[in-house]
This record gives structure tokens, sequence and C-alpha cells, in this order.
DNA sequence: TCTGGGGTCCTAGGACCC
DNA sequence: TCTGGGGTCCTAGGACCC
């Protein structure tokens, strides 16, 4: 949308050169895997879940770039991730899978996410970060957009990124890698380039000559699926995509193929813009193998849902929607939602709904579940509980007030009793009565 | 890559409204 | 009633990212 075409002397506010930091810690699990135990260093270390003897589920989350050496890489497979890397454990004689032809040098460590120290390791970053920049933008747990363009210049902005790095390795103790760029994608490719430890920078009018040679999948957005398509249309490079035509991209790939073509040419107009509120909540988990029983089913449904309404209702959100996912053999991702007339904040019914949802797989094998909410609103409403106001104030939650729970929340009541009475065998109609009748008393949430 | 978990955004068809 | 066209919401699926 902010594409279109240019007028000269048209307000150029918003086209003034930014100067865009991308900031990404670099195997950021593993480092701080090592900031606590420190004889990690120079090991190989793979932090993720499952590898524990037996266990066949779970995936790598990290890998130390020592661990890379051997071709453990992120989201495989933990069971492909042992083949290529026993454990350092395994040595131990009395280990499980001991195996006496280890070496050493052939083996790695071995630990479990911890997200709570990541999480606060990941906070010092932050501060750091903020300290930095007038505009943050954290895009994950180790990686974020600055906008430095008020804090240097050009001329000097590999010092200023020199001094980002350095600051983070000294009193965090973990190392990053920064891009600086005009653009945002640009900044992210910036930072990719050197890794680890790496800073680079592509000032402007650099863009496209940096970013020509690149393979197209190093463009972001473009995954295993783009990339092959776009190979098959003869684009191996950034910069064939940026000579190309193109209109057949716009009608390959709609929307994000123009958007492919300008973030290939260096144009990018998007601002560095601190992240807005969660647009959903879920939790997932998956079989050992595929589970045809349906108790064990509804069971995960329940612990899931419960898990997702606690997040919310820690969150202080509101959702609207409900949704399951069910994940059958060889890998048919399947999902249902419903929405509610109103946003509501009701573990028992998020547990209700899953279930409801869920009946239609109920004698499928299943090896992985997932609930959701989403259509989240973040009001008035936790900010009043949270800070102690008494119901009485009309914008309080009508989830969370008994008293206000029982005599209205019209949704929530007209959604209970839809689910509870049994649905009709023809289901289309069932659905779209008694959710919307509760409109009328509920309060007027409406977002302009 | 025989595939974990938590997210975002886009597309496309259908319902529904004016 | 042989019906125009725009807009919005809902749902399901898919690609992608970390």
């Amino acid at each position: 949308m902010p594409d279109g075409p240019r007028l000269p002397g048209v307000d150029h506010e918003d086209d003034e050169d930014r100067i865009v930091c991308h900031v990404d810690a670099d195997c950021f699990y593993a480092s701080c895997e090592r900031l606590r135990e420190p004889e990690l260093e120079d090991d190989p270390v793979v932090v993720g879940m499952g590898y524990e003897p037996g266990e066949t589920i779970g995936a790598v989350a990290t890998a130390s770039y020592e661990a890379r050496e051997f071709g453990v890489e992120s989201a495989q497979a933990i069971s492909s991730a042992l083949e290529r890397l026993p454990r350092r454990a395994a040595l131990d004689p009395d280990a499980d899978d001991h195996d006496p032809d280890l070496t050493r040098e052939d083996t790695g460590h071995y630990r479990p996410v911890d997200m709570d120290f990541y999480e606060s390791v990941a906070d010092d970053v932050r501060e750091i970060l903020h300290d930095c920049a007038d505009i943050v933008r954290e895009v994950s747990i180790d990686e974020a957009y600055l906008d430095v363009t008020d804090r240097t210049a050009w001329e000097v902005a590999d010092g200023f990124a020199r001094h980002i790095k350095d600051r983070i390795r000294r009193e965090v103790g973990v190392t990053v890698s920064v891009g600086v760029a005009p653009t945002m994608s640009a900044a992210k490719i910036a930072s990719d380039f050197d890794k680890p430890d790496g800073l680079t920078v592509i000032e402007p009018g650099e863009v496209r000559e940096f970013l020509a040679p690149l393979e197209v999948d190093l463009l972001h957005g473009v995954g295993p699926v783009t990339a092959r398509e776009l190979r098959d249309m003869g684009l191996e490079t950034a910069g064939d995509v940026a000579a190309t035509d193109p209109e057949p991209l716009a009608e390959r790939f709609g929307e994000r193929g123009r958007e492919l073509y300008d973030r290939a040419r260096g144009d990018d107009d998007r601002r560095v813009e601190p992240k807005g509120d969660p647009k959903s909540f879920s939790r997932e988990s998956a079989f050992a193998e595929p589970v045809a029983d349906s108790e064990p089913k509804y069971d995960q449904i329940d612990t899931l849902a419960a898990a997702v309404a606690d997040r919310a209702t820690r969150e202080g959100a509101l959702y609207r929607t409900v949704g399951v996912k069910a994940v059958l053999p060889p890998f048919e991702v399947n999902t249902r939602e419903q929405s509610l007339s109103g946003p509501v904040d009701d573990p028992e019914l998020v547990e209700r709904i899953a279930r409801d949802l869920f009946a239609e797989f109920e004698s499928d094998a299943v090896r992985k579940l997932g609930v959701r909410v989403a259509n989240l609103e973040f009001s008035a409403a936790d900010q009043a509980s949270l800070d102690g106001w008494d119901s009485a104030d009309s914008s309080a939650s009508p989830a969370e007030s008994p008293t206000e729970a029982d005599r209205e929340s019209g949704s929530h009541a007209a959604a209970s009793d839809d689910l509870e009475s049994e649905p009709d065998p023809d289901e289309s109609d069932a659905d779209s009565d008694g959710i919307s009748e509760g409109q009328s008393s509920l309060t007027d949430f409406s977002r302009e």
C-alpha cells in the first residue's frame, strides 16, 4: 500500500533516509546455556527437547556453531541430530545409550530448553537495545530492529554498531550479529551476512548491488516452496528478481510477489515500529505415535485448552475465537475454529468449544493436537483488574466479576447454551442462531 | 529434513448486508 | 425475479519465520 508512485515536491517526510539496525543473537539458546555453564564453551551444544534415551519426539531448537559442523541444524528431528552428533553423556559406560566406540571429539552436550532463563537473558539484551535506539521492534526473543537515524550517521554507523555489539557482549555475555542498512529488509540480510559475531553495513545506494548476487531463498519471506517456484521461473538470485518483469510475479504470488520484487530491488518503505499486542495464543503437542483412542485425545485437548486459557488470563487478554488443530498421519493439518459474538475470558468455555470442534476427529488416528484462542482484545478490562479497580467500573471485564458474569455476559451465556444442547445433525444453522443472539445484551465492544 | 512449538500474514470461498 | 456490485466477517488452509 505505501508503494504507490511518489509525487515530486509533495511531503517527502516519509521518504527520509533512515538508518536501520538489525540485531540478531548468535545461536541464542546455546549461548545462554554457556552463560551458566562456561565449561560448554568451544564444545558442540544442542538445545532442544526429546533427546533423552528412548524419547523420539522433539526437535533441535538451537545448535551451536560447533554442533552445526556435524550437520546438526535447527528444527531437525532429535533422532537425526543424535545420529550426527551423539551425546557426550553417552561416553559414560553407565549411560543408557552408551557406545564404546565413541570418542570425545565426536560428541556434544544436549540441554533441554529453559525459556524462563532465556527470557531473563533477553531482558538484559533488550535493555541495552532500548538504551541505544529511540525505536525498537522486538521480533522474537533473540532478534530486533532498531531505528537509529537520530543516534548516528552513515559515516560512523560502523562504530555505532560495534558499540552495541560490545556492550551486549560485555554486559550480558552473549554475541550478536548486527546489520545496518537504510531499510528493514536489507538490515535483516546484512545481519545474517557475516554470522556469527558479524557486522555488516550497507549504505544507501549500495543496497541493490549488495543483494544482487544473493540466492533468492536468502530473501525474507522466501521459503522452500517459493524458492523452487522462482527457480522454475528462471530466477536464481535477488538480482534476477530485481531485473525481471514484476507482472508474472504478481500473477503467481499475488501481494507477496510485488513485495518480493520490491525487496529484491532494495525498496522497502516500512518504518521500524514497536510490536503491537499479540493476535493469538496457542498451545500444541505431539504424541510419540499416532493415537486413535478418543480418551487420551480429549484429555490432551482439555490440557491444552486450560493452558491456553490460563495464558490469556495471565496476559489480560479476552478472546472471541477458539480453534483446534488436529494433525493426522502422514502430516495432514486440519484446523477448525469458532467465533463468539463478543470477547470473553472463560476457561470452561474454551474447553467446551475445543472439545466440540475436535469431535469431528474423535475416531481418527492423531499425531498432534493444538488449541488456540484468537481475536484477542487487550482492553481497559485487564488494566482495570490489574489496577484493582472494582467491578462498578463499566469497562471491567464482564467475565471476571462474578456478579456481572451472572447477570449479563450475553455472548457467554448464549454460546454456552448453544454448545450444551445437542447440535442438530445438520449443524449449519444450529451455530448461527444461539451465538449471535447474545449481541444485544453485550457491552459495546466495537472498535471504531 | 519422515517433520516440535509458537507465532504472523495472505488467499479464497461463502454468508450476509445494503 | 433471469439479479449488480461493494464491503465485511467467518472459516480453512498454506507459506513462512524463529
